[in-house]
RNA sequence: GGAGGGGUGGCAGAGCGGUUGAAUGCACCGGUCUUGAAAACCGGCAUACCUUCGCGGGUAUCGUGGGUUCGAAUCCCACCCCCUCCGCCA
């Protein structure tokens, strides 16, 4: 969420990015304003009675301890109505401050002056893009029919198991999501990552602070007996992993990196987009996380979007990059870039990657501060992107390397980590 | 799953229901001393919010939420979490 105190000095700023993201209401604003108004009224009339109140007791307490009993009985008598007001109050500046807190969630962040303002995806902005490939001389095959000759993911018997989007790998397609996932995380550390493994599934607590709560639950899968969330992407774990604390800036930033699968209902999801590995239930990916000071997060996403995109170039796969326009960008996010790589028989391009600033919006929800030295905390600045998503580098894996006999040959970085260099 | 123990400030660790937001130690910051450092000594050192132009003043917070009381870290209830032992098990 954003800061009350930047709101109230800047409301049309507000209202003009909730314009320009396409998000939320503006109407929010005024409300939040008011509601925010009356709590701090409430609260000021509250915390008067309440010193009231403690000055009554501590009198109390010193009649009691020079026994002059009499004196003490006579302010007792005077309690119970303020006592009575005082929890009213509490009720009131407790409601209104629950308003405040919930309209504060309905307001998005406000997007990096560096964005593009769009109206639509065809407003973002093509930042970067690769030569594309000759047209294959033979007829090339779309990747979920590469897979089927080369017996290397099993649809059928997934949606047998589990359901649909929760395919096998099977084989050289076990073996090569392994090694995608080693030469990620590798190249990561060796980039300065700290490696973490952390649980696949999340309390309430931390989907709230990554903000998949309140308004994305119907993303996640729930354990609801334990009342535990399956993560969407490791950027829920791995981001509160220091909710609620308070680091020294001097050990800004922090590096993380991390493999997990990932759990999305993808619920409304058909056509084109859900085919093979275009878009599953259950998928691995490598995240980055970033946490930063504020001074620096705008350097910071440059960075991991260049780890990406180096990963992408390892691999020799055509990809572009986009630079999202305010109507594309999340809830949450300031700036975002996707990377997308060309899928050489769909002949169409694939999120593979999405890194993205949120600047202190998500280190306020979950509490994330940093201090300089004495000062007083701050909120820190926290920054993700995937290197990446797998299952559609699998598949431009396979449309861009396949061969005129059906074979698919692997790019030269991976073979250290497959042991070999064709899926036939 | 069963039995028991415990959750207090960055850490360790006190805390008869009444100047306890909280002793003490460590850590940390500033200062004195020193050629420099260490030691020693002095001072400072939780968070959020309300209020004030500012100095400052105030409220809340001792796992969480309720309750008793004029007054709760301290008493009562519920819940959560951690630890130990037993059971089960990769």
């Amino acid at each position: 969420m954003l800061d009350i105190g930047f709101i109230r000095s800047n409301p049309d700023l507000v209202k003009k990015a909730i314009r320009s993201k396409r998000l939320g209401n503006e109407d929010s604003v005024d409300q939040l304003l008011e509601a925010d108004q009356a709590k701090r009224d409430l609260t000021t009339e509250l915390q008067k009675l309440q010193s009231q109140a403690n000055d009554r007791a501590r009198q109390i307490g010193e009649f009691m301890r020079a026994g002059e009993r009499i004196k003490a009985d006579a302010i007792k008598s005077e309690t119970a109505e303020a006592k009575k007001r005082i929890k009213e109050l509490e009720q009131q500046a407790s409601e209104a401050a629950s308003k405040v807190t919930n309209l504060l969630l309905d307001i998005p962040n406000v997007p990096d002056e560096s964005v593009p303002v769009g109206t639509s995806p065809d407003d973002n902005k093509v930042d970067f893009e690769s030569t594309l490939p000759d047209a294959f001389s033979f007829d090339a095959l779309p990747h979920w029919d590469l897979i089927k000759q080369l017996n290397i993911v099993d649809f059928d018997r997934g949606a047998k198991v589990t359901g649909a989007g929760f395919p096998f790998y099977i084989g050289k397609g076990a073996k090569l999501q392994r090694a995608l996932i080693s030469f990620f995380l590798d190249t990561a550390v060796a980039k300065g990552y700290t490696e973490l493994q952390p649980p696949i599934v999340v309390n309430e607590d931390s989907a709230r602070g990554t903000g998949q709560l309140p308004d994305k639950e119907d993303m996640m899968y729930e354990v609801t007996r334990d009342g535990f969330y399956l993560i969407p992407t490791a950027e829920v774990p791995v981001t509160n992993f220091l909710r609620d604390e308070i680091l020294d800036t001097g050990d800004l930033p922090v590096k993380y990196c991390a493999y997990t699968p990932c759990f999305r209902r993808e619920a409304g999801s058909y056509g084109k987009d859900v085919r093979g590995l275009n878009r599953l239930h259950q998928f691995d990916k490598v995240e980055l996380v970033q946490v930063v000071d504020p001074d620096s997060s705008y350097d910071a996403l440059e960075e991991m979007r260049t780890d990406a995109e180096e990963l992408l170039e390892a691999l020799g796969l055509p990809y572009r990059r986009l630079l999202m326009c305010t109507a594309d960008l999340g809830f949450t996010q300031t700036k975002k870039y996707d990377l997308e790589v060309w899928s050489a028989a769909q002949e169409r391009w694939l999120e593979v990657s999405s890194i993205s600033n949120f600047e202190s919006y998500q280190a306020r929800r979950a509490k994330i501060r940093h201090r300089r030295g004495n000062d007083k905390p701050e909120f820190a600045h926290t920054l993700n992107g995937s290197a990446l998503a797998l299952p559609r580098i699998v598949a431009a894996l396979l449309e861009n390397g396949q061969r005129a006999d059906g074979s698919i040959q692997l790019p030269e970085a991976l073979v250290n980590y497959t042991g070999f260099d064709t899926i036939s």
